[in-house]
RNA sequence: GGGAGCGUAGCUCAACUGGCAGAGCAAUGGACUCUUAAUCCAUAGGUUGUGGGUUCGAUUCCCUCCGCUCUCACCA
């Protein structure tokens, strides 16, 4: 590295390494610990919110001990004001060289980025602006590397993800979008635990690919000489519990899907699983409306929230909507029983495929695969308020009760919202003569090459052999709810930190 | 993986048709005891993502590679 040619980085750096020297020779350890404030700056605001200068003062101003990082300073030679944030918000504390007498030099080795503890009576100023004047002010943390620009903030967004702490401190909106992720947790955990169920922790690491149809992770566990898949569901050894008798349960974990990254699809996302015994899918719509609607109130104050512009209603009511009327509202000369014709339905999918492995694909489809498909081309996207489809075809749904009027299609919903599914649930296939005959379909289905297919789970076949008792269960991307109540347009807005390319070195 | 776009100072952005790389904030030195994007004076800060090519001359045009964004495919 040529030492003539310094990045202005390096400089900074570089200087505030000695200021950092400045505060030892001060005696105040740069990095020290052991300091707990008093106060919280956001509390402060809120109980003296109405009073006025005079009022404080009157009163006898009330002493203050807060700490938090300096988002802002400014000097104005013998006095100096400097906003701190902590976890509750933001307050002003006023430096006086005549009240600090010495200590006010340390001023001169302040930067924003720092954390400081200030303790003094609390002030309005003459704008009007709740201040501590710092009768005693402690240095706590230097910061070497310069905050983004105070004004229009961290804007690239590679940046931002890639460096989500410096996207927190210069754009607080962003701490918004996951306080109301946590809420929204939060809310769900306890809709769950009022009605009974349990939360439990199942397998991240699956000897089998189960669950889902999705391209797994392969990971090693080096002491058994074993290959395993993250996981991309839990489903199955969900309701091997509900076969051991916990009747009600759920988890809310991590989903790895070996698949493309997009606004909509991080590599891992985090899905709610429940299971609930002697329910049927048609009781998970009604939970489901109640747990949604409740979730959009406790998250964002409405059951209406506004997303990207479209508003989206959740009060309750959710339109029910099977499959096939679903199509045929968009492909009327699609008749009722040329849903059971998978020629008509194929030149029907082909007339939307233009790239060749697609249609190649289609050649083989089976009817409930292509309905499947013209769902998704003419459909899917217009559902902009929230819609349960129903009635999925038992050949895109492995896992799933079949109707007892129309074998060939389920008990089965999906819930979509802007055009994009939120959830999936149906009442679960208990009977294990059938769910051996449908795991041999995924084989023969990846025989003809489809590469998202379940593995046969012998173990449980055998735990349906024991008994699965009337179930329904559902699952519901949490960071695609989370999106919708916060108006985030990616997925990567509501995902600490989303799964980037490593930068080279 | 395909297509389109983007990458310039620590941050936010300029630079006409190819002609000396610039501003604001941040930084440094100075003035200032009530600021709210404080103000004023001065100073410093760049291998224009990487590597190559065309050209007298490239931030600008062409190609390679890296990364990001959007989009299509796959999927939730």
């Amino acid at each position: 590295m040529p030492d003539e040619q310094v990045s202005k980085e390096q400089e900074i750096y570089a200087q505030r390494l000695e200021k950092a020297q400045k505060w030892r020779d001060a005696g105040f350890n740069p990095y020290g610990n052991g300091y707990t404030p008093r106060h919280l700056a956001g509390e402060i605001g809120t109980r003296h919110e109405g009073q006025s200068a005079e009022e404080l003062e009157k009163a006898g101003p009330p002493t203050y001990d807060v700490a938090g990082r300096i988002i802002l300073l400014r000097s104005f030679g013998k006095m100096a004001f400097l906003k701190l944030r902590d976890r509750t918000g933001e307050l002003q504390v006023q430096l006086k060289k005549d009240v600090l007498g010495e200590g006010y030099e340390l001023l001169k080795h302040l930067d924003a980025g720092d954390f400081v503890a200030a303790e003094g009576p609390l002030i309005r100023t003459k704008t009007g602006e709740l201040t501590i004047v710092a009768q005693r002010f402690t240095p706590l943390t230097k910061s070497l590397l310069p905050l983004p620009e105070k004004w229009h903030g961290l804007t690239d967004v590679e940046v931002r993800y890639r460096q989500r702490y410096l996207d927190l401190v210069a754009n607080p909106e962003v701490k918004d979008v996951f306080l109301k992720r946590n809420r929204l947790v939060r809310y769900i955990r306890e809709f769950l635990d009022a009605r009974g169920f349990i939360e439990v922790e199942t397998p991240m690491m699956h000897p089998l690919v189960s669950g889902a149809a999705a391209r797994p992770f392969v990971t090693h566990h080096n002491a058994l000489d074993i290959d395993l898949f993250m996981r991309i569901a839990p489903e199955l050894y969900l309701k091997r519990l509900v076969v051991g008798g916990l009747e009600r349960v759920y988890e809310i974990n991590r989903n790895f899907r070996n698949e493309g990254i997009s606004t909509r699809h991080n590599p891992e996302f985090t899905m709610l699983e429940f299971y609930q015994a002697y329910a049927t899918y048609e009781d998970l719509m009604d939970l489901t409306e109640e747990m949604i609607s409740g979730a959009a109130r406790a998250v964002t104050g409405d059951t209406k929230v506004v997303y990207q512009g479209q508003e989206l209603d959740f009060s309750k009511g959710w339109k029910r909507v099977s499959m096939a009327d679903a199509i045929r509202e968009k492909v009327p000369s699609l008749a009722p029983e040329d849903f059971q014709d998978a020629e008509k339905l194929r030149a029907v999918a082909l007339e939307k495929m233009h790239v060749q492995a697609e249609r190649t694909a289609a050649m083989t489809m089976n009817a409930g695969e292509l309905m499947g498909v013209l769902f998704e081309q003419h459909a899917e996207g217009t559902l902009v308020q929230p819609t349960f489809i129903t009635h999925f075809p038992t050949a895109v749904s492995p896992l799933a009760r079949r109707n007892d009027e129309h074998p060939e299609i389920t008990d089965r919903f999906e819930l979509f919202v802007a055009g994009r599914e939120i959830a999936n649930a149906f009442s679960e296939l208990n009977d294990p003569l059938d769910q051996k005959g449908r795991f041999l379909a995924q084989l023969e289905a990846k025989q003809r090459g489809q590469a998202e297919t379940m593995d046969y789970d012998e173990d449980y076949i055998r735990a349906l052999e024991h008994g699965l008792p009337p179930t329904a269960g559902e699952g519901i991307g949490i960071d695609r709810l989370a999106m919708l109540f916060t108006d985030a347009p990616s997925i990567r807005d509501v995902i600490l930190f989303p799964l980037l390319k490593p930068l080279p070195r």
